[in-house]
DNA sequence: TTAATTTTGAGGTGCGTACATCAATTTTCT
DNA sequence: AGAAAATTGATGTACGCACCTCAAAATTAA
């Protein structure tokens, strides 16, 4: 049999409450006595037992994930993963709740995070774009002891929180180099179409998209990247004027996370099966689209997993327990028609 | 508060005895009142605490892994992963055990697994060519009531028994697109290296491969496989006559997990660099291959995520619950320099 | 109606740990 | 040495549920 709290006091010749100060680091015990216990516990290889310590301690963990209003596909796939968490994790003593909140107006989210409490709330996970007052009220909620995680979108990183989600400027690079090889040596010009590049997660993928393209692939030049501003009316007219301006576009790389617009307007314009097109996230539009070969690649984030991992990194630090990082990191995914 | 069967109990106007009853799905309850409790379950949200019935029950999770003797450094991954599940769930009352038997002999395999008893292991995770005395007694197994899931390698698939692994017909056919597209409209011919062809594995990655091929790439031909039996000579051999044979060679694909020796081989015989090389799983080696661009992708299965998706899927079945098939799909990797 | 059977209730114990209280002992300081 | 402080032990309750026993009540069969 496993050997238990009783086991180990035992083995360490001290009592059952001394064993539960040391488990527990409450104070006053020598540090002989320390030494003594965890002698014994290496020894006998005492492992606690979770469902006993949780019990126990009778603790409910509330999480809340925090996304903004405005959003299409992708982000309807969010807040259906965090239901699903919810649901599977209910009899796990855990209770997760999505959120959305305008996030043009940084003192909107600021004074929501200002007014969480730790006694309603162990953790969150913010997807909020770049700005200084979030970035504080953030640092100041992690002060008041709520476990916070920059998730899918950077806040420039502050230590001490975690991150999940991937490496922006990783993925861009891997876009680039995608859409370099399946152009085929041809010659030409890409279209870049992004929501914003105000955002962090914009710059850096840029940045990897440009980098690569550069050292690898002379035969193609990136155009300015395209701002939608998440406005239809303006991202036809951008799109339709670019192809009118440009003749040799070979391929578009769409950065931000929702592609539907804009590829419906460029499909207007050119025929999207000659061209290489490059997406990022798996929504039902870019699905089928790569079925169709009107798009070639969709570099993805999982959100199901991106939740999951969230979720374990709060429940580790709430517990005071260390993240598995080999577990949570966040793998930047090639999707083509095959491997869907 | 969360309800508790206590509440429950007033809630359904039952005595604790009888929710106990229902809950665990013990005899003699009469219909009307089995009704009774599950609608008050409904009508309180009544979830129950999985940590005290896993106290209550005072249950150890008992699982193996099964894998062949010989292996290079995938299979070495794998245990590894094993491992690391082994630490991560011991405080969660369930011990993982990796196993090597030698698989030329399915006897052996037949016996160890037939050997194995209820009373010592709840479920076996197996990793173990095609043969019929291995799936018989893996069918038997199941009957005697060890959970058992078919861990990457595809015995014919048994109905009844989990499959942890990806489809790899569409595995293939991710290669082929991706050699397909890197070749970029050049003509010539694809060297096929595998292990072995006898397994259903390779049989389904090739026709998967070639599918596409003629499907899409008009231009490339694939040649017959290569098969190395994993013997070291044998392989230099058939690579060294192969590019003799073969002037147009544009592109290799080394089917099997393990891409260390054809490769170091067939490095000796022409410039990688110059070739679109597209081999799987990740690997020392494969990695190290792709920093250096003599390899262009790596298609892989998570060894991580596909341990721990049969640990989390035996678990599910000793609780008698359904795993959960959207977390469960491990997915077909494609993995380039920038995305490692 | 009576006997046999099924269903339900009441109550107890144990799972491994957390946490609190109070007394006893040891150590440290003056 | 004596007092104060720090350390340790003994003991009990609680967490939410599983599982057991025995008796009482309700239902069914004869």
């Amino acid at each position: 049999m496993r050997p238990t709290t009783k086991d180990l006091a035992k083995a360490a010749g001290v009592s059952l409450a001394t064993v539960d100060r040391v488990l527990n680091e409450r104070p006053n015990v020598s540090k002989k006595t320390v030494l003594k216990v965890n002698e014994a516990i290496r020894r006998i290889g005492f492992v606690r037992n979770l469902a006993a310590v949780n019990l126990a301690r009778s603790k409910e963990y509330r999480f809340r994930f925090l996304f903004p209003v405005a959003g299409d596909q992708y982000l309807n796939e969010l807040l259906n993963q965090v239901d699903e968490a919810n649901d599977a994790l209910k009899s796990d003593m855990t209770e997760v709740q999505a959120l959305q909140i305008p996030m043009d107006d940084p003192h909107l989210v600021a004074n929501y995070l200002a007014s969480l409490d730790r006694g309603e709330v162990d953790g969150v996970a913010i997807m909020a774009p770049e700005s200084p007052q979030v970035r504080d009220s953030m640092a100041r909620l992690y002060e008041r002891g709520i476990k916070v995680v920059q998730f899918l979108s950077g806040q420039e990183k502050l230590e001490n929180l975690d991150f999940v989600g991937v490496d922006n400027f990783a993925a861009g690079a891997t876009a680039g180099r995608i859409l370099g090889r399946f152009v085929g040596g041809k010659t030409g010009k890409i279209m870049v179409v992004s929501e914003t590049m105000q955002s962090l997660d914009a710059i850096q993928r840029r940045l990897g998209f440009d980098t690569i393209l550069n050292a690898k692939f002379p035969n193609l030049s990136a155009l300015p990247s395209l701002e939608t501003h998440g406005d239809e009316a303006r991202t036809g007219r951008i799109i339709a004027r670019t192809f009118e301006h440009q003749q040799d576009i070979v391929a578009i790389y769409v950065m931000s996370s929702e592609a539907r617009v804009p590829l419906t307007h460029a499909a207007a314009c050119c025929d999207l099966e000659q061209l290489a097109v490059v997406v990022h996230e798996r929504t039902p539009f870019s699905e089928s689209s790569i079925r169709d070969e009107r798009i070639d690649a969709i570099i993805a984030q999982n959100p199901g997993h991106a939740v999951r991992s969230a979720v374990r990194i709060m429940r580790a630090r709430t517990d005071n327990r260390l993240p598995l990082a080999s577990q949570e990191k966040i793998r930047i995914e090639v999707l083509l028609k095959e491997n869907l």
